[in-house]
DNA sequence: ACCAAAACCTAACACTAGTTAGAAAATGTC
DNA sequence: GACATTTTCTAACTAGTGTTAGGTTTTGGT
């Protein structure tokens, strides 16, 4: 267990990134190991230094690309006071979310498109990260639908379903030099939590009201 | 113009039902023509009597995929009276768009999983029949959000991507024989519509309160 | 029973896939 | 500068790809 295998990281890293772009817009059965050789300036052969075999790439890269979203989303949710509401958790869950997916949007893009088609072993062991992962959404809702910040009729389960639907699908048409991730992030909390947001219970945060522009009348 | 070339639609459909189990599982490039025909009961040879290529095969099952969405959707708003309500155009769209998905859920999964990794042309064509879609969306949105049925500060573009990103992600996660379309429909509406509905303009038609169940007090 | 059209099959083609063994180059250490 | 280690390349093998040409069977109308 001395060994001192090393296997330079970067290089590591430089097949892994082009073997994501490939996997994007290729598909599993698509991708060749010749045209990730291509995108990472090397030979076909080479890659077998770095990993054994194509299913073992693809499998990093799955895991990277959830990876990557559970430890923004649980770093950002940690840096939350402790008595935080359910809104403040979900805007900043959202924003979290959709900030890692868009930073490493091949990674997710890749895991989008590739995931269905992937043997099973592999998509069984990437199965349970993002499991975990839709453990700590269904804990942040249920948690404020118990402090009755939620309606308590709302089907928890559902909605993180519909949240996590949507916020998978961003990639899709996500555009940076567009709208920005703080506008995506902003609106569709917006739509969420004032969907959830229970209205008998009165108004408790901000940014419910409408800030400015024109007003529509009632009837 | 005079031919009588039938081809046998049904030969036809069992080939083209085979083809959209085929790519769901295994994707553009991972779907081989044998996998179709034994799927389909056929020689892989025999195919191409009735499509010419693999590319018009996947391009007739993208097409079928948006048509079937399409026309349901279509119908059913056409079934609603003129003056129905922005939440029950919202719910009846949803609804519809769900059963049409479900129903030809092959298709539906086949589309999400293969349009990455179509050819150009092929993509380009079926991207015009999907943002046809989306207009009908946008206008459901728009229309409701002039009457002064939805926050006039709502941005009705990043809303319909949300709901339409949701809503194809269902595909992924309903399996018959759990959850009834209904109840989830009937969710995701309440989480939207309650989302978009402008609270300054009052409650306006029903299903926004909690039916019965446990009331949360306030605070 | 006959026959043409429709539907399917067989066998092969040129090509590309993942993977491997072994040689060659690059790198760093003394 | 020599040498061992790390990294890359070359060239090949087998298996499987979409597609096609031409033959065989099935079908349905007369």
């Amino acid at each position: 267990m001395t060994k001192k295998l090393a296997k330079s990281a970067i290089s590591q890293k430089r097949v892994l990134d082009a073997a994501a772009r490939i996997f994007r817009d290729f598909g599993y059965a698509g991708t060749t190991m010749r045209a990730i050789a291509d995108e990472a300036d090397l030979k076909a052969g080479s890659i077998y230094y770095h990993y054994k075999s194509k299913d073992e790439l693809i499998s990093a890269v799955l895991d990277i690309g959830i990876h990557a979203v559970i430890d923004t989303v649980q770093n950002a949710l940690k840096a939350l006071p402790e008595d935080a509401s359910g809104r403040q958790r979900i805007e900043t869950a959202i924003h979290a979310h959709l900030s890692a997916i868009i930073d490493i949007g091949d990674y997710t893009l890749a895991t989008r498109r590739v995931f269905g088609q992937v043997p099973e072993a592999i998509r069984a062991k990437n199965m349970r990260l993002r499991n975990s992962y839709g453990s700590m959404w269904q804990d942040i809702l249920v948690e404020a639908q118990k402090r009755g910040e939620f309606r308590a009729d709302a089907n928890i389960t559902l909605a993180r379903l519909f949240i996590l639907g949507a916020l998978n699908w961003t990639v899709e048409w996500f555009k940076p030099g567009g709208r920005t991730i703080d506008d995506v992030a902003r609106e569709f909390s917006s739509v969420v939590v004032d969907g959830l947001l229970d209205k008998q219970a009165g108004e408790i945060s901000g940014s419910a009201q409408p800030p400015s522009g024109p007003r529509v009348r009632a009837i």
